[in-house]
This record gives structure tokens, C-alpha cells and sequence, in this order.
DNA sequence: CTGTTAGCGCGTTCAG
DNA sequence: CTGAACGCGCTAACAG
């Protein structure tokens, strides 16, 4: 990088051409790559550019191209383990292709989520990646013919692409686990939300009871408020008046919500009760004892979100594609037969 | 919000005036909310905006005005939960004050960093926040009169706002904390950097050593490469040669690190060795032994450096601001007296 | 292969 | 209080 000396104002295409002797548009051509123009001249347009350490003005490109190289995305809570690194997948795939991404965390506000689909139109962001919350952002985005990808659930009313794991197979599998180990009382621990993420587990869960022939006994299903502040008092209640031999907790700050309340009161794992959780977080493996759990390729998923954002910004008619990747069973040392 | 006919073109505006039968000039003042406007013009021109859902062109906005709203963050690596809750931090305080940002994850590529900080300028951003990795970044900006205000350690060459903690008296509470408790041979893994972070934890370490009297053997500092693949094994290599009986480890990862070591060892904590990390995430709390460590507020540093870069951008000639905030320490179960 | 022209949408003069 | 004119920087269309 040569050192420039203090640029009062930023170095334009125009500057770029008045050096070289050449029209702005030759300079655009050159320096964008699109275009007819000639080795020597562009050669030299190449060269004073970087000498004068020329950089593009997105917002002149984005005005006159009618979009930019910024991706709108949204992710439900960035303190969060879990959309950290899709995040980080996303963001990931997307530099590798040239294009950025301007994040919001919504933390559990709708009201943010539909405010950052606003920004994102006036942006002018060729596409949006959601964790969403609420069917009104992808709504509105899709209605100004900005593709849409639903990462972790699906939401939207209209079609569009998503990247999600096989919830319900996960929960299945979790809950098959441990009517096979001879719980009869397993308890779920679930976001009352409508997602499809928590709706599945849910599902999974009644199936395997299905399966196994295990009617479901519904004071055993606690459905917490997503935001709410008594989650722990809940699982103690819960413990209290149901005595459940096993504990699913549908998602990882569900699981580190039992996990407390299982330690402060100093039941053995799974001597008292058994454990599982759903999403793999480093802890999980490292608590004696390790916590069974369903493990989603949560990095992957970012990626694969971005990857198809950027299959459809191409090719915008392309067909619709709902990528479901399947989770895998951990099966550690927290979940082991009920007592007696 | 009005369920508009599919908008062939989005609404600018022109559309609005047109639709009030004002000019665009007033159109503009009157959504702006600056310059004179008539109540009653304004009331019109406010309700056809609305019924008509209209968003407001960023770009043509910020080529006008050449400044964007949209704010330039680069972190060392989103994956990393230290790195996470700084962005979360600093996304929450910019949203609040209607700015957004868009998010760089370097992963320990100074290219990257400087890839990124050339998008910031092309961005036309308002400001930028960076863990830094080099001093070109901030450099580059800095010459370009965009405000940079550096999180976690300072770099730049150049004066710029800062947000820091004290980590050489973090790091010399950890230290004097096990000289303390009796040892003689504490090791000290630190990442190979130049970073004021690192080199302020290593000072603080060798500080609390002249202080109690006790002479630093070098042979007990591992100094292990930015992205190592092989930091488990010096970590293995350090306890067979070294025999510290206590180790100190001067960020999250390498506490992680030196933990799986010592249990894939069977060592024993306190009673083998001691351990004690920078840095404090659930895990350390929720391990048996409990791992000691020393805190920061993580959160709390994305929110500050968010805040000192809109004092700036508002009044960008005011005076230099550091923030050095204190860590504390948190003593656990994992750090006692040596063995004997 | 190159230059001229025009316009993307907005905000900011400056007259009136 | 309002409108007309202009230009931010870039690129697409066209003419040469």
C-alpha cells in the first residue's frame, strides 16, 4: 500500500481519468472489468488507481446498479452459542465471495426483526438471511423481490429457500434413547413458540412415545415463554410435583437452565435422572458427567445459508431449495436407566 | 403496516410528491424532519410515505450526504465467545441509536483486516470498531478521517479512542493469587503476539513474580503461535519437562487447552496442578473442579466502544478517550496449594 | 476500442 | 414556507 499523502477528498473515478487522460467511463471499465478496453490503457489506469489508492464508492455503484454486495441478516440472539456460529458460517461463506453482511440481532423483538428488513430494503441488499421470529419480514422483503433464506426454521407464508435440520428425527431419537434405557416418565423441556425447530422437537418427542407405545402424559411437556425470567422455578416445579425419571431439554440454554437446577439440588446424573440435551455446545462434553445431546452442524448450516443466498441472487428463478440436514445422536454420560 | 400491490419499482420520493402535488424538495424536508414544512403539507406527505411503503434509498442518501449510518466492526474470530459477546455488545448500543453494523470476522488474517477496513471506506462508514490485528487498518482509516475506535488492545500508530481492560493487573492478580497459595514453578501459556493484551498479561505475570521475590524461569512461558495446531501437545510437553505445579492460561482457548490436557492426563486439580484462565465463560463455572479465572466484562466492552464511537462521530475532534476497564478475579476450586 | 450523455434517489442550495 | 436546479460517483446505452 503506497503511502498517500493526507486525500482531502476521496480519490473518484474522474480523478483516476483526469490523470490518465481518459473518460471516466473508460476508467469504470477498466478498473470494474467489464468492457472493452485496451491492454496499455488499462495497464495504465490500473497503476494510478492503486497509486492514488483509489476505492470504489459502493452507495454510486449501489444507486446506479440497484443493489449492493451487502447481505441483510438477522439472527435471534448473538450472545447465543448457537446463532454466534451460524453467524459466523455465514459470514464466512460470504467474504470468501466477495460479499459482506450487516447484522442484527433481534433478541427475541419482532419488532427488531420486521425494523431490520426495512433497513435492509434501504440498504438495497441483493438478499436477507433470517432466523425469523415472525412471518412479517420475509413477507415484506419478498414482496420487493429480495430473496429470503430461512436458516434453523421455516416461518415464511411465501416460499423461499431455508436451511434446517431434521428436528423432529433429532427429538426422536433423544426420546427413543431413553424409553429404550426403561424411562417411562420423560419430561421435555420446549420454547412455547410457533418455530418449526421447537414445534419438531416437540413432535419427535410425542412420536417416539408413539412408537414405543408410551402414552404422553401432558404435565410432563413444559412449554417456557421465550423470554422468560422463571424458567429454572419452572423445572424445579416441574421435578417437584411430576418426579420424571429423564429430562429433554429442547434446546442448549435449556439444557444449561436443568443442568443448574439438577446440581443445586444435587441430584446424581443419571443416578436420579437422566439427562439430554439438543444442540452441541463445548460444555456439554466437559461437565463430569458429560450431557448427551443432539448435535447439529450449526457452522455448516451458516454456510449452507449463505451458499444458497448466493445460489439465488444469481439466479434468481431458480428453483426452490429446502436444504435438511440431519442431526446425530451424542449419547454421553448423563443418560443412563431411571432409578430401581 | 398496509398491505401495498406488488411495487413494480420501490416508492421514492418523487412518487410521493407527485402523489401530494408538492415538489420532491418538500417531500424530502418533510420526511427528513429537516427544514420548514407546513403541518398540514407535512401531515399529507406523511401519510401517503406510509400508505404507500416507502423506504428511503440508503445510497442515494449517503452519496449525498457522504456518510453512511452503517457502521464497519471487525473481530478476530465470531466463533470464539469472547469475540461473540463483543459484537453483541456492540450491535445492541448501535441499534439503539439507529445505527447498524457490518461485521468482519478476520480470523487471525491481517488481509482480511485490511480487506475489510478498504470495504469500510467503500461503504462510506461513519466510524469502525476493531479488535486489531495489524496497524494498517487502522492506519488506512485514520488517514481517511474515519473514526476508529479500538476494543480489547490498542494497536494503531496513531491516537485513537480505546476500550481495554487492565490486563497486566488481571494478569498479576492471577499471578499473585497462586504465589499465594504457595507456588514456586507457575507456567504462563500466552498466545505469540504483539498485542497489548497478551504483552500486558505476560507483564502482569512477571510483575507479580518480582514483587513476591520469586525470579521468572522462562522455560515455564509457552508462547504458542496465533492459529497453532499444536498447542495441546506443547501444553503435554511443558508438564513432562517443565513440572509447573500450577499453570496459568492468559486467554479462554488456552484455558480450554490446558484443561483437556490435564484431565486426558488424570491430573488432578488443585491437587496435581492448579489452573486458572483469562477470561470467564460458563464452562469454567461448571466443571468440577471449577476452574478459577479472571473476569472481564465482555458484553459491557462491546457496548462501550460502541458508545465512545458515537461521541465521536458526533464531535469528531474531541479529546482522545481510553477506557480501561478491571478485570477480577475470580477464584474457584481449581487453583489451591501445590502438591507436598 | 473510446467518449458523451444521462440518470440512479436524495438533500441542499438558492430564489421566490 | 415551497419549488427549481444541481450534483454526489458511478455505470449503461449509445454514438463514433
Amino acid at each position: 500500500m503506497p503511502d498517500q499523502p493526507l486525500p482531502v477528498r476521496p480519490v473518484t473515478l474522474a480523478d483516476i481519468a483526469r490523470e490518465a487522460g481518459t473518460s471516466a467511463s473508460t476508467a469504470s471499465r477498466a478498473l470494474s472489468g467489464r468492457g472493452y478496453v485496451s491492454d496499455n490503457v488499462r495497464g495504465r489506469l490500473l497503476e494510478i488507481a492503486d497509486r492514488l489508492g483509489y476505492v470504489p464508492n459502493a452507495s454510486a455503484r449501489t444507486l446506479k446498479q440497484r443493489t449492493s454486495r451487502v447481505v441483510g441478516v438477522v439472527v435471534t440472539d448473538l450472545e447465543n452459542q448457537f446463532y454466534a456460529g451460524l453467524s459466523a458460517g455465514i459470514e464466512e461463506t460470504l467474504r470468501a465471495s466477495g460479499y459482506h453482511m450487516v447484522l442484527v440481532s433481534a433478541n427475541g423483538s419482532s419488532g427488531e426483526e420486521a425494523a431490520g428488513a426495512r433497513t435492509f430494503l434501504a440498504l438495497g441488499t441483493p438478499g436477507v438471511i433470517l432466523t425469523p421470529a415472525t412471518r412479517d419480514a420475509a413477507a415484506l422483503l419478498l414482496r420487493h423481490r429480495i430473496p429470503v433464506v430461512e436458516v434453523d426454521r421455516q416461518l415464511a407464508g411465501d416460499p423461499c429457500d431455508a436451511v434446517v435440520v431434521d428436528n423432529a428425527r433429532g427429538a426422536r431419537d433423544a426420546t427413543a434413547h431413553l424409553l429404550q434405557l426403561g424411562h417411562r416418565r420423560i419430561a421435555l423441556l420446549v420454547v412455547d413458540t410457533e418455530w418449526t425447530s421447537d414445534a419438531g422437537r416437540l413432535h419427535g418427542y410425542v412420536e417416539a412415545h408413539d412408537a414405543a407405545g408410551v402414552p404422553v402424559d401432558e404435565h410432563l411437556v413444559v412449554r417456557v415463554s421465550p423470554g422468560a425470567q422463571d424458567t429454572e422455578a419452572r423445572i424445579g416445579a416441574l421435578l417437584d410435583v411430576e418426579a420424571p425419571t429423564a429430562i429433554f431439554a429442547a434446546n442448549n440454554q435449556l439444557a444449561e437452565h436443568a443442568w443448574h437446577v439438577l446440581r443445586r439440588r444435587g441430584l446424581q446424573l443419571p443416578g436420579d435422572v437422566s439427562l439430554i440435551g439438543f444442540d452441541d455446545v463445548p460444555w456439554l462434553e466437559m461437565v463430569s458427567p458429560s450431557i448427551s445431546t443432539v448435535a447439529q452442524p450449526t457452522v455448516e448450516m451458516g454456510r449452507r445459508a449463505a451458499r444458497l443466498l448466493l445460489r439465488r441472487i444469481e439466479r434468481p428463478v431458480s428453483e426452490r431449495v429446502v436444504e435438511v440436514l440431519q442431526p446425530w445422536l451424542v449419547p454421553r454420560a448423563s443418560s443412563g436407566p431411571p432409578p430401581n
